[in-house]
DNA sequence: CTGAAAGCGCTTACAG
DNA sequence: CTGAAAGCGCTTACAG
């Protein structure tokens, strides 16, 4: 109802061209030489007058939308959600708001995300990459829109990234493991052709080879599209094929819940019956009886390095920065 | 680089005008009467050209930004996580993007929010308002943009709102644990005046005097920007001062997962020195060593609802819904 | 059936 | 020191 205030109902009232209100208002009045009056004057009708500016007509006139796309897997997952919180934050500090989408690791709604977020002119994005979406990428470089990957990137591209050093990670837990005595250690991770999850994989099988337990090496790769269930079913496999696997790694924050679910289910006991070492780290970890084992990742870093090199290309940095970050094994009770 | 094709650009290799284009590309060639052969060449030349037409430059136009605005305490909080997923998705079915902002309970936070969002043009804003924000969701309703409050609500102005039957809620649940013989109940609620907290407060107060416990009444109030420690302090009150607490209900879902790190932390056993209800339900809760009795809330119908309201108030319905959805208690081991 | 023109609310190069 | 004017990319009432 009450119509928004523009410059020109400012410029109206005081007697002036709504470019000098303009001026003033963003502060070029110095350099423009406004006269000292006039200055004070609009100051005090825009205070008056509760003038707020229209963010659309300027983004129209400036091709600056003063906005983030941010596409994660899922914003219900905590990974992503406390990834979200932190960009938020730290979008914020430089004056950005977040607009958000979740891709459930499909690449026909990433493509449909990113393009809904192009036509509303987003400055740049940070992504989180689903499997197969790497022309999506090339082409956002190719038209010159700012994009930062966090947690996976492609190997086939050159682009921003922020990730963590996967491999390390996973052969840090993995030789942790086999230092405290486990000899048939599992994986589950996720059958996926994104590099995050090939260095995990890489890193426990490296050090199992390290320690010449090749022999003992067991993946187990679900699929993103896998019902809960039969997630747990290939879980299972793993402690359940007369193999007697000893421990297991998880690849990730979600793989891990599900593995506990499972475990619980089949009334295993952690970590008599079976060694645990999960990923990311979350609530259930810290309650669960036998408070997990994690490799953590730096989250809150990694959302700000993130928001950094966005920030860097956004203002026309033509420089690539691909960022590892290091991962930290959170030492508890769920390995003996 | 590529420049951004424009309804100009199509007009001029057309050799049309670009309200011709306009027509065409937003299906009304009919009621235009557009020559066949003009609107079969657009089309082409459209696709051809790969036409994304700039949303800006419609919302200054049109006034809409097919965009909403959210507003939550904490995106990294897995209950406001899983709404805002439930948002995007519905949302996303109307066309519409979401952009988040995270209040952190704070009201002046939450007036920036809200002001910059504005700024922005969505078209209307979904809130988990937080304490003392009241006047900035007036001030909202007075300027006629549209908004839907979800989770809790004023008693003060007539709003739109989505909120679970909170008193019935922890009504139940309290006489639940009445019912299964504990009688020594306590509470850990926030100190707050938002209704949701009231209404929660109350539930179990009527449920204690319904059952003639009044003397047995203890609720511990904490405050949203109290420490972890301190709120584990709090929580540790209503079992350690002697007058030996039976089972507790928390308020919220944070909360639960307090009081369990506190209940862990002291070597308590659930259920055989305290039982615990829980609030809003999460994988913590389940795989927590006795899973967890607790309230669940309809997520998925809450976010649907508010969105349907939401955009049933933006296409200009001044009708005020006020919905309240029905609680499901969860029953487990975490009460005998 | 089609086009010229105005206007959404800004910013800014240009002229004086 | 100040203002008129163009233009960002659309939509739409109006005229023909």
């Amino acid at each position: 109802m009450s119509k928004r205030i523009s410059l020109k109902d400012i410029a109206e009232k005081v007697g002036v061209s709504t470019a000098l209100v303009s001026y003033v208002l963003s502060g070029r009045e110095k350099e423009k030489r406004v006269g000292a009056e006039v200055v004070k004057k609009i100051r005090e009708v825009a205070r008056e007058l509760n003038y707020q500016p229209n963010q659309i007509a300027q983004s129209l006139r400036t091709g600056y939308t003063k906005t983030i796309g941010l596409i994660v897997a899922d914003i219900a997952n905590p990974f992503f959600g406390n990834m979200a919180r932190v960009i938020e934050d730290e979008a914020s500090n430089y004056g950005y708001t977040v607009v958000f989408g979740s891709s459930d690791e499909d690449s026909d709604k990433s493509a449909l995300l990113i393009d809904t977020l192009i036509n509303r002119l987003v400055d740049g994005f940070i992504i989180v990459p689903a499997e197969g979406t790497v022309n999506q990428i090339k082409s956002l470089q190719d038209r010159r829109i700012p994009v930062v990957l966090v947690d996976r990137y492609f190997d086939e591209v050159r682009t921003n990234y922020v990730a963590l050093d996967n491999f390390g990670a996973s052969y840090h837990a993995t030789s942790y493991l086999i230092e405290r005595g486990y000899r048939k250690i599992g994986m589950v991770a996720y059958k996926s052709s994104l590099i995050h999850m090939k260095e995990r994989i890489k890193g426990y099988m490296e050090a199992m080879k390290e320690f010449k337990l090749e022999g003992e090496i067991r993946v187990e790769e679900v699929r993103y599209d896998m019902t809960k269930n039969d997630i747990e079913k290939a879980i299972l496999k793993l402690v359940d094929n007369g193999n007697n696997t000893e421990a297991i790694l998880f690849a990730t924050n979600a793989l891990t819940i599900s593995g506990l679910y499972c475990i619980n289910k089949n009334n295993l006991k952690v970590p008599d019956n079976i060694a645990v070492v999960g990923f990311d780290g979350n609530e259930a970890f810290d309650l669960f009886y036998a408070p997990l084992t994690y490799i953590e990742q730096p989250i809150s870093e990694m959302g700000k390095e993130t928001v950094r090199v966005l920030i860097d290309q956004i203002q026309g940095s033509n420089k690539i920065s691909q960022i590892t970050l290091p991962h930290t094994l959170i030492k508890r009770q769920s390995c003996l």
